[in-house]
DNA sequence: GTGAAAGCGCTAACAT
DNA sequence: ATGTTAGCGCTTTCAC
């Protein structure tokens, strides 16, 4: 089982080790014939390049970090397989940094991780692709970054993105479309970009129906199931209660279901439901839920070629790719209830 | 921003490189003095050791492969984040696998990442963990291996486990104590072995406690929410249905969930239904889910710990470490309907 | 179009 | 307890 170098290749196809690695590297200037007996001389030795030799020689790591809150979510898993299989296509490994974006000590645990492995690239995923000190700190550092689906104001990282305010607003349409009026919206986590964007999309859509909005059906919620138990019982318990709420995203939207089916009011009859993200859980549950797709896994490969175009032709491209989300109905969605038109 | 070196080190402390190697690495026979002066040193340049050339020169690439199935569900995301933290605290980095055990491909997949990414060793999850070809594969090519959650009748390769027919064995006992008699199971995919020890819980379960098992109660799932409907559908539709279903998973248990309230049955006043996993779905849905927890995240630790003193010593001690799950009593489930007493 | 020599940053083996 | 030399497997530089 003894290693098989570029040494061993070179001999077996009686080129110098020169011409291996230019064949390796896909340069210009190999004859086509030595070409065929290098790749000839690949496959009878099932030789393998070493990628620490080529990373300490060529000074590229050819890993690629991935930093994300630590959360059990479909978002993260999807960013993961997209950024992945983009990643191995082309030669890459990804290395996973699951971060707590609230601790003091981010900077510095990233930074041990991130100069030891040598990273060529990074991919920031929310709420890390907003986050000033952590851009700065890459900037000075010189690491490539790619953004996904930050803050679209911050234009000195490249981002991949996706238009949530437009989303948001589509969902408001077709929830005014149903004859509701009585629309209250539950807020993301506030450090999210998305969390504002997907509160501009409820406001414009609901300005445009010409439709009030009380303060009281605007809920700030943490993107968690407990926070949406939470906004929603105060929302069921509001003397003129909405008939349709709008969770931004479906963990919460779940809790607003739990809560309500307590309270003995059947969804979608008595009350419309919907969420955002397209999580499993959101056809798991029953109702299962009108939400929001998001192409996440396309906006993770996007993000991985953006960064390797870069790493390549240094420096980067500096600019915002759009990706466009798309509404999903399923049942938690009805027409508003008849008593809503009498009152 | 030029790189800080070994050399840069050993200048600056005013001893030879080999001496910080010496400190890096945390040898014998380096004087208090030195190392505090080398420490000094690292901390006045900012040194960070540069993995890629420990990685050449000592034939370790401080590289864990995890190979899992590909599915966006919760046990993935704990076995990663477990298997991560233990890595980064021992100076590893972790490269994940998600692959589809299904696929043709799935060796020669492996092997190209594998053999070039000069893995220290690999962890496999389920169904990896029982792959004959995969472990040969493995063996052959002398990769230190560690297996979660596999057959443990398997004993070539070391493996860390949690004793599911045990815990399956609790749950049809505490359904049996809540009065049922007519108890039914669905079981996992067939390639995991975790599904046929969940069987034989469920086995043992009802023979001690003087129950016949009908054939019709022994229904094949395959993990997902779907398998867990259709298989709901068959059980429901029984002359002589359950009055508790026992689903191996809580996607499968969610699935039943959806089609006992489209028939307008009560949970857990109609029906009882346990699921296994404690997957976070088993809290979001209504009712919440009686289920069971499995140590994951404790389990990947282990297997870490496990390989990377396997690393060391080499070979692997060649051991079994089981774990024990535990009964999560939730809304799902309720004593017999008294209907049940009268038939 | 191809090759020889040097060196990436570190550790191994063998000094002293 | 510390230093010297060689070399890991590859790419870079500069030859030809």
């Amino acid at each position: 089982m003894k290693k098989v170098t570029i040494n061993d290749v070179a001999k077996h196809a009686g080129v110098s080790k020169k011409t291996i690695s230019r064949v390796l590297n896909n340069e210009l200037n190999v004859s086509p014939d030595t070409k065929v007996k290098v790749q000839n001389a690949f496959d009878a030795l099932g030789y393998r390049p070493n990628q620490q030799a080529r990373a300490l020689a060529s000074n590229q790591s050819f890993l690629i970090g991935l930093v994300y809150a630590n959360l059990y979510n479909s978002f993260v898993s999807k960013i993961q397989s997209g950024a992945l299989e983009r990643c191995k296509a082309d030669g890459y490994n990804l290395i996973i940094y699951p971060e707590d974006h609230e601790s003091d000590y981010l900077l510095t645990n990233l930074e041990r991780g991130l100069i030891s492995a040598n990273l060529d690239g990074i991919i920031l995923t929310p709420p890390f692709s907003d986050m000033k000190p952590l851009l700065d700190f890459l900037t000075t550092k010189r690491i490539p970054t790619i953004r996904i689906g930050g803050d679209v104001q911050i234009t000195t990282t490249p981002s991949v993105y996706s238009n949530d305010a437009e989303a948001s607003y589509e969902m408001c349409r077709y929830l005014v479309s149903l004859g509701h009026t009585n629309i209250a919206i539950i807020m993301g986590h506030p450090d999210h970009a998305a969390s504002h964007e997907r509160l501009l999309g409820y406001q414009r859509a609901m300005e445009e129906a010409g439709l009030p909005i009380q303060d009281d059906y605007i809920q700030q919620g943490y993107f968690s199931f407990e926070s949406g138990e939470n906004c929603a019982r105060k929302l069921l318990s509001l003397n003129n209660r909405p008939t349709a709420i709008f969770a931004s995203n479906d963990y919460m939207a779940a809790g607003i279901v739990k809560v309500a089916t307590q309270k003995n009011l059947s969804i979608p009859n008595d009350l419309t439901v919907t969420g955002f993200d397209n999580a499993p859980a959101s056809r798991y549950i029953w109702p299962s839920l009108t939400t929001i797709k998001q192409p996440i896994t396309e906006m993770a490969d996007e993000a991985v070629r953006m960064l390797i175009r870069g790493i390549r032709n240094k420096p980067l491209e500096n600019r915002t790719i759009t990706f466009k989300d798309e509404l999903i109905v399923r049942e938690s969605s009805a027409p508003a209830p008849k008593i809503n038109f009498i009152t």
